[in-house]
DNA sequence: ATAATAGTGTCTGTCAGACATTATGCG
DNA sequence: CGCATAATGTCTGACAGACACTATTAT
């Protein structure tokens, strides 16, 4: 019998930022060596039999400090088979992606944004890099993912802060809003969220309607 | 410490039969209990350190019995985590892509056209049909995938059997023809095929410069 | 009014889909 | 020639990119 593979998950936790205007990236100081006191991503053992699902909420709850509650939305990403990305041993690493749209209240956790990523733990900056055209491709298109990042109401200028923070340019918001129109379950009101307080149009406010998860 | 996952690796292997005109699925009866004796993909238990090209190809020399050389591409697709897919208990399933274009010439081999997959082991069938989509979206855009299924060299017609196979309608020929002159590293020769025992125009010549496999 | 922000109409080029037409080889 | 197959020209509609212009709010 083989002896079998050590199993971890490592999930990129997004958020959207109204404020910053930008999509962060969870990261936390690890507890213990190896890399101790390095930020890095969240990341657990899998579990005999565990859920990925399950194994994401743990590291996102245990790692970040986020409510379970908090979490919006998961999904799968690619796997990482390089075998000295551990020090202590090969590792098979797992990336998932994690959506909430609170802040947290950990000390300890820092969001970056995703085009200003600090130095990470083992091979993690990779996995973002490598996993950051995978985001981009599946916002608008991947409905959970959308509304997990966007919430279930959010405006026309947080969508083309959303998509200029997750493809690296920001579209026109013509073309965005047909591009949004197209995007089943997401419906154009037509009302308008309250005006900023350094003036100028108030901007419209779109909504998901069926399988969206809530703000 | 948690007790770690079994995770197993699970490929589908295709080869283009210019006879049959279509995409094939390696299968072949399974040697041991759980399901001994029925179709299931060539399957293998990730060993401690190995990656996850080895396993694929230690999988599809062992259960199928190809020549590790007739292997011409390899990639990831997704992970199954169903906890009660394997009967024997828990096992993670990295559903992984192989091409060949040799047909082998083991026996108990049996390869399948795509639209026509018998009933297999475990969750196959479902991993088969979760993870076709994904495949069909390979072809011309991953030039490994693509080059590995049709070899340094084909023909319009094969190209045109190899979509309709995947994607599930066949394209026009003028149309698919446009697609393939975007397809970067591949080149439209003015070379035309041997004609047919049927009569008809020989089809042209398509193919690959840089970084393709050998046919 | 002016600055600041947001939304809309429309032109362009690209590209997939769909045929009809033309080309090439065999008997 | 007629049959079988393959290639090509071209029309259409969908859609992304790009801008200019208009709309709404605060000061």
């Amino acid at each position: 019998m083989i002896e079998s593979t050590l199993v971890s998950v490592d999930v990129i936790a997004l958020r959207f930022d109204p404020d910053a205007r930008a999509v962060l990236l969870g990261v936390a100081p690890r507890a213990h060596e190896p890399f101790a006191g390095e930020l890095a991503l969240p990341g657990v053992l899998l579990g005999r039999g565990e859920r990925l699902r399950d194994a994401t909420t743990r590291a996102v709850t245990g790692k970040l400090g986020l409510a379970e509650k908090s979490i919006t939305a998961t999904g799968q990403l690619a796997t990482f088979d390089e075998p000295s990305r551990d020090p202590r041993g090969p590792t098979l690493s797992i990336a998932l992606w994690a959506t909430t749209t609170r802040p947290g209240e950990n000390g300890h956790l820092t969001w970056a944004r995703l085009d200003d990523v600090p130095a990470l733990a083992f091979d993690h900056n990779r996995i973002v890099a490598d996993c950051r055209p995978l985001l981009a491709d599946k916002l608008w298109r991947d409905v959970r993912f959308t509304a997990g990042l966007l919430g279930r109401e959010f405006t026309t200028a947080q969508a083309l802060d959303v998509t200029e923070s997750l493809t690296g340019d920001r579209p026109y918001p013509a073309n965005l809003g047909r591009t949004m129109d197209r995007v089943p379950g997401l419906e154009r009101t037509t009302q308008h969220a309250s005006a900023l307080p350094k003036g100028g149009r108030p901007p419209l406010v779109w909504r998901f309607t069926a399988g969206a998860a809530p703000a």
